[in-house]
DNA sequence: AATTATTTTTAGGCAAGCCTAAAAATATAA
DNA sequence: TTATATTTTTAGGCTTGCCTAAAAATAATT
């Protein structure tokens, strides 16, 4: 209905699920990992394969998986860009906190415009990251390293700064924000556990216990 | 997917062209005049009026039309509500002129969060009206009268302040900005052609000649 | 009242996207 | 290699929302 309509809601779903499933190399993506993503039956995500490998989106190959194309990439990293845009409109301007903007991100990454989402950028003063820490990509598609990395990848007694999380998840987000964990926290491991790798840190000065699977979650400026 | 779907994208659609083709007063409306507003096939119209009117959003009765009940006005105020608050946005804080606004409104306001849209009412300062001069309806669903007429009201020699449109055709909206008409123009009616209704005016000091079908979807405030 | 014109509904289809169930292909294990 | 398990595809259905064509109802004319 509104411009020209290069893919349908449905298939931009399916386009970003493959880009984030992929990674940043571009591995084949099985049938059955698309279909537990999105929680869809594998047998829609056959047919939607073969539609959006007919639109040149993605290249598929029996018993090797699915990888877009360079036309399918740069369509994700447009939608990436526009949730990544909305999200941090929603967190900067309308005061929402970061656990709450997914959801919404979600749906305003689907309004079709260029002209739009240029401008909320620039609005926003070209921010480099989202609300999580992920990164923005820019106009032309470039998306800038952040150098962040896991905080379970840090030694005993080495520190940073928490730069981003790993997941959107609202109930992790929001067991960071009762940890008072944030961005911009300073974070010192000081005792890994050897049994099970939980990490004994002190986050601003407060020391507290964080699973590996939490800990891993958390991404961080190593210092 | 998200909240509780009360009304589809579609169910919205025709909600919404009831409301705007019933006027103030509800008057009920036929399937042939939803049909042309919304350019589908009546026989479509048929269909999801008897599908709305299950979901008890409106009253059908044959040969005497359409009406929204009160559960379908309020559903169709919150649309209508949202649209002006995304147009006030998209021309306050990003910059957009106001014949460009519309079409980027009609997906914007199918974004579902009531919170979203307060929020965002909030940050615009409660706006009354949007940029066409039309009332904004607050968060309980009371919209204000705004006291505006239509420019073909005015007699010979009575003047006024531009405070709308009542139309939000993107040519018309040019064409307006193209004889520099635009909200807080100052209008006096110097003649009016007997023959064809046409006025000669002027605005802002500046003679100008305005067709009856111009100056009817031009609202004032009259002095 | 009867004819004509208009409006509205019914009937039957189509495309998108989802589903389940069953068949086929592939991978793993014995 | 054969048997078992897993993955993937095909086949057939469902719902939404649109379409066209034809039938039916209502309104307007003569």
């Amino acid at each position: 209905m509104y411009l020209c309509s290069v893919a349908t809601l449905a298939e931009e779903d399916y386009i970003k699920a493959i880009y984030s499933l992929s990674g940043i190399d571009g591995n084949p993506i099985s049938t059955s990992s698309i279909s537990g993503y999105l929680g869809v039956n594998p047998a829609s995500v056959s047919g939607m394969v073969k539609k959006l490998s007919a639109k040149k989106l993605l290249e598929y190959k029996r018993s090797h998986g699915t990888s877009l194309t360079a036309k399918g990439k740069k369509l994700a990293i447009g939608i990436v860009r526009k949730h990544r845009l909305w999200e941090t409109f929603l967190v900067e301007k309308l005061g929402f906190s970061w656990e709450e903007v997914h959801d919404l991100a979600e749906q305003l990454e689907h309004i079709r415009s260029e002209d739009l989402i240029n401008r909320l950028d620039g609005y926003l003063g070209f921010p480099k990251t989202d609300p999580h820490g992920d990164p923005i990509p820019d106009k032309s598609g470039k998306i800038a390293q952040t150098g962040l990395i896991s905080l379970s990848k840090l030694g005993s007694g080495e520190n940073g700064v928490v730069g981003g999380v790993g997941n959107q998840d609202s109930k992790f987000l929001k067991h960071l924000n009762q940890l008072k964990v944030g961005i911009g926290s300073e974070v010192k491991v000081l005792n890994i556990n050897d049994f099970d790798k939980s990490i004994e840190a002190s986050i601003d000065g407060k020391k507290i216990f964080l699973s590996d699977k939490l800990a891993s979650q958390i991404l961080i400026f190593k210092d």
